[in-house]
DNA sequence: CTTCTTACA
DNA sequence: TGTAAGAA
């Protein structure tokens, strides 16, 4: 009696519910993220292809490539003890934060150089306004 | 009217 | 990823 009426949604319904185009959906289809079942050609997504969507969709937001969400997704239903999902995941995250660094610090260091610059700039510019 | 595939930008 | 075209 506790049947889980597996709620099912049309490729519309999520590409509204995630503000993403229904051809955003399909690509991910293809780069093997979300694999829904069928009713003919209609694509039908069940509750669970949601919440995968849902994770792809954080994971790009923290600048994941999709070829490391996919791999997160396949440890996330081929390993359930969870542990070698978790180690990659770290990794994911600790190299994304590198990255990030780098990029701060190349940042700022090349506001250092433009700062410099504009001051030579604009000092050689007064000596020949004189 | 909605979704699909395929091809091209 | 967007867009377009033709079929289902």
């Amino acid at each position: 009696m506790t049947e889980k009426r597996q709620k099912t949604y049309s490729i519309t319904d999520l590409s509204k519910e995630f503000d993403i185009t229904t051809r955003t959906i399909r690509f991910y289809e293809d780069k093997g993220l979300i694999s829904p079942a069928r009713e003919g050609q209609r694509r039908i997504y069940s509750s669970r292809d949601r919440v995968r969507l849902r994770l792809i969709m954080r994971g790009k937001r923290l600048g994941f490539a999709l070829s490391e969400i996919q791999e997160l997704i396949d440890l996330y239903d081929t390993d359930r003890s969870e542990v070698m999902q978790l180690q990659v995941f770290l990794k994911r995250i600790q190299s994304r934060r590198d990255a990030l660094s780098q990029q701060q610090q190349d940042i700022t260091a090349m506001l250092s150089e433009l700062e410099t610059l504009e001051e030579q700039c604009s000092g050689l510019l007064k000596q020949k306004q004189r």
